[in-house]
DNA sequence: ATGATATTGATAATGATTATCATTTGCATC
DNA sequence: GATGCAAATGATAATCATTATCAATATCAT
């Protein structure tokens, strides 16, 4: 049984209480600074353990897995690979057509994950 | 200035002739296999040079990435959570929706990875 | 208080990928 | 054919995120 300690809670808060995409070693470093630091191990098992309880979301990107609030609908990311800002998009008819296209190949979806990468408008902007 | 060796074609030509997606891994030991063995440093290298000459495609999974032929149109993935399999598709819809959404935002968008997490036809139907 | 169970934390281990660096290869030029 | 240069190669060390180990600790019901 998965129990919610006053460690997970202080994860919890923290990434409730901001907007950001976290990763481990950024909360390892967040919550130390906060005056309650918790071993970087206690971090990962933490967030993972948030994650399956549903209190938590996470994208896996290419090198590291980031947490985000779990109180919004599913959405997907758009992230700008030069200042590295990761927008949030939710589009239904791309949902529908994703599951539609995987119905007529058999396949039983359980997930998915949509990065679009590029330039935000603000990186856009800098090179004109 | 990127040159083909003869060792980097025997890496093209090992993914191009096959359907698979592979990581550097297996193509060390599958080239060693084939009496034409190469350092692993020299796969990855091989494998980089080839993707930035267009000449194979890749696609970067949570643990690692795996390389397949460049000679097909551009298309997503459907990979089967139990087997591993990794099904190839197109949907034009569903691309032009991304494009639709990143410019609302402003996004200049350079690429994508959209990935569909399931069970296969085979693997869906071994629960019955 | 007693146990049973889950968590914590320090640290080792893992696994994919990249960096280092001395050596080798391929090619153009003399 | 010799020389020189730029790039590639290979063995191995290093990196970095993550997971495993394991002893110590906390939580909670009885």
């Amino acid at each position: 049984m998965v129990k919610l300690t006053s460690q997970r809670q202080a994860l919890l808060d923290f990434i409730n209480a901001s907007n950001r995409h976290w990763d481990a070693d950024e909360l390892a470093r967040a919550l130390a600074d906060a005056g309650t630091p918790m071993g970087i191990a206690t971090v990962y098992r933490g967030l993972a353990a948030l994650e399956s309880a549903g209190l938590l979301d996470s994208i896996q990107l290419a090198d590291k897995k980031r947490y985000e609030r779990a109180d919004k609908a599913h959405h997907d990311h758009m992230i700008c690979t030069d200042c590295g800002a990761i927008e949030e998009f939710a589009h239904p008819t791309i949902e529908s057509l994703q599951l539609s296209v995987a119905a007529d190949r058999g396949f039983t979806v359980s997930g998915h994950q949509l990065v679009i990468f590029g330039l935000c408008r603000g990186c856009s902007n800098q090179g004109l």
